[in-house]
DNA sequence: TTTAAATAGTACTAAAATGGTCCTCTTTAT
DNA sequence: ATAAAGAGGACCATTTTAGTACTATTTAAA
């Protein structure tokens, strides 16, 4: 249910990696080394979380990428809305579509609402938290439901 | 980010219709024409839906559905878990795939984390929520950012 | 007992999103 | 000058999604 892109979560390694080489430049070739993702697939990570603002660049020989701020002021919400766009849990949006039905239909409202709530959970935890609990694997059940976030198959 | 599908959506609007006739016996057909959304779609939906126990069908002549619990027991959660099965968040799954660079990865422990989060604010807005909130298309602001989920463009 | 109104189940197709790769251009240290 | 980077797209293959169709089964009612 409601699965993040696979990109977006490559993303995530790739941010955890820069975070975890302070303030060193890093080329995205070692990212690729590192992570052992793909270059051209972190590359084009690394440019998207560039233009958004994540990571600053610097070009030229000797030129890499590194966190534009610190850690624990970057979001999964700000590395969601880079590598996915801010769109939001329903399809229509505000601009381009508009429903037929909206009189008959009771339910964007409350879309609305998880859609907040949700935000505020990916607010809520920070490059930083990433970082920590770099425990294996964990697979463990949340009241009753199996949870199955544990590894991406990178590559 | 973060979008669930069009179906899903479309799956609350057909619930939310259910509910709105408490108890009655609605065909697919007339929650079809209730809702704008086509027949076909609509049925398959159904379908669905009384297969993972959340309405009750009745089949035959004068056959038709209805909610097989009260509203306020029937969560985001469940939809969404009946429409786009228990998948989570992030693409590998306990099961079928392991990723190579498990030791290499320090991310997967906190998209669980975020996972459970989302997951319970999923668990705590009901079908009955849904019903409330009978607005015509709200659209604000949350912290800055607008949020865009109001009407979905049905069929 | 026949008929028609419904759901169940599943298969299929068209369209859209995603993932991954590649190519050309610009910048800059050496 | 040269080579090592990043910037920015274009591109295609694969997968997912949405929507439709078809057949079989069930059951109320004529
Ligand atoms: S993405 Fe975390 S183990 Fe692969
Ligand atoms: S889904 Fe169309 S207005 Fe809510």
């Amino acid at each position: 249910m409601l699965r993040i892109s696979k990109l977006t979560d490559y993303g995530t390694v790739v941010l955890a990696h820069l975070a975890a080489s302070r303030s060193e430049r890093v080329s995205a070739n070692e990212v690729a080394a590192a992570t052992g993702l793909g270059l051209p697939t972190v590359s084009k990570l690394l440019k998207t979380l560039a233009r958004s603002g994540l990571v600053a660049s610097t070009r030229g020989a000797q030129g890499g990428y590194q966190l534009a701020r610190d850690a624990a002021s970057i979001s999964a919400a700000d590395v969601i809305d880079a590598l996915e766009g801010p769109v939001s849990i329903t399809e229509c949006s505000a601009h381009d579509s508009h429903c037929g039905l909206e009189a008959t239909c009771s339910v964007g409202n409350a879309w609305q609402r998880i859609n907040v709530a949700i935000r505020r959970a990916l607010t809520e935890i920070t490059l930083a938290d990433l970082l920590r609990n770099h425990l294996p694997t964990p697979r463990f059940e949340f009241a009753g439901t199996p949870i199955n976030v544990e590894s991406a198959k990178h590559k």
